[in-house]
DNA sequence: CGCATGATTGACAGCAGTCAAGATGTGTGG
DNA sequence: CCACACATCTTGACTGCTGTCAATCATGCG
């Protein structure tokens, strides 16, 4: 079908959201698919926006935001390929609760509300899978709350750092930088970086820019309780 | 029949998640139900439990919330007659990732995970429902995260006497104990007695126990942001 | 009436945010 | 290849909110 770019219907097999699927209806999946391309720092809705319907990141990063009266954000979460986002708004209510913004050249498949709930009617998997995508999301969200209000600083950036290092290797390799990862943790550039050199110099860890080596982790699960 | 209790088909109808079902749905639904009570303080599951399915209030009250490693807890919502928990174990992961205690004698209807799962293919509207449940308490807890990181706590218990007010009334029933209220807003008992008696001194409210009354709606609009 | 629970108040300390300046790193254009 | 502009990161000094500890006071229930 010449509405449907290339490659799509194969790409949505190896999301979360839409994987094992029948083929028919990942082709209709496909056909209501717009493909939509945004720049780095380009905003892809505010809060309050109207939500039409939602992305699901095909290239790039894109992160989630709030913000603040003063103008500080906090990053709900930062969103990769294959990633859904903007969903909720799909399913209650008619406005997105946050802010969205391409953190690098992205490009997405918008999917408009109506045409999305028509089509989850015809297979109950996709329902399914969105319930998962949602739950795990929730989980996420629970453990965000939990950080902000039970742990300091220290504690969130050990979980942190726990939570992205891979199981064979010590070296972590930050995806994003610094500051955004202080507003990530609900905290600011300088604390982090204060935080970091303590770690440092306790021996905990080596920081080289982006690269942070995992020296003592059973110090770091210690911290973060 | 003999196996459902009086009544459960029509408290399912008047919940947000069961409502609008077809009778013979709302029948097989009653007929997996299992009714369960619990007396004030009874822990209904804890983290890490595994879940075997999700909760549906039918009288009291329970408190869902996570445990910090020193003992502090935060509530993550509090549940009202009517509302699930535990249901996003369904969909997620095999543990529950909270919490969850009757706050006062309460009675809930226990889902199994694998007997609910297999009556949500039979009805899309069931599960039409709950993303609706589960997308609503994403905002929630959007909402939770953003007042955490981004407000200080005057700001946060502005705006939950504002969020609780009702549309014609100034007079707000605490439905929650202070100290309770503390937890909830991600805080502790003596800064939530500070700030009230502030707001009071300001002429923003007047306190009289549980009973609050709000004398400056618009300062409080201020405050919170 | 007495105990248990919740609420308040005071004194104190510490984590972390703000402001400001300097250092480091990165990318671009000459 | 270098130099400059800009963003990011770091460091220092300072302030203040809020949590902790402790004691007192109110409330409600048996």
């Amino acid at each position: 079908m010449a509405s449907t770019p290339e490659g799509i219907t194969e790409f949505l097999d190896d999301t979360l959201l839409f994987g094992g699927l029948e083929a028919e209806v990942r082709e209709r999946l496909a056909s209501i698919a717009l493909p939509r391309s945004f720049s780095r720092g380009e905003l892809i809705f505010s809060e309050g926006d109207p939500a039409e319907g939602f992305h699901l990141v095909r290239k790039g990063r894109v992160k989630v935001f709030q913000l603040s009266a003063e103008g500080k954000e906090q990053i709900l979460h930062v969103l990769w390929p294959g990633e859904p986002f903007g969903e909720v708004a799909v399913f209650a209510g008619m406005n997105y609760p946050a802010y969205s913004e391409a953190m690098e050249r992205t490009e997405t498949l918008f999917f408009r509300r109506d045409a999305f709930l028509n089509l989850i009617g015809s297979d109950p998997i996709i329902a399914s899978n969105m319930l998962a995508v949602l739950s795990l999301r929730l989980r996420q969200f629970a453990r965000m709350i939990e950080n902000l209000s039970l742990k300091e600083v220290p504690a969130r950036l050990a979980a942190y750092l726990l939570s992205v290092k891979p199981e064979d290797r010590s070296k972590v390799h930050l995806s994003i930088s610094k500051s955004q990862l202080a507003n990530l943790l609900g905290t600011v550039p300088e604390t982090l970086s204060r935080v970091l050199s303590r770690f440092q110099s306790q021996g905990m860890i080596r920081v080289k820019g982006r690269e942070i080596e995992i020296l003592d982790q059973e110090a770091l699960e210690e911290i973060c309780g």
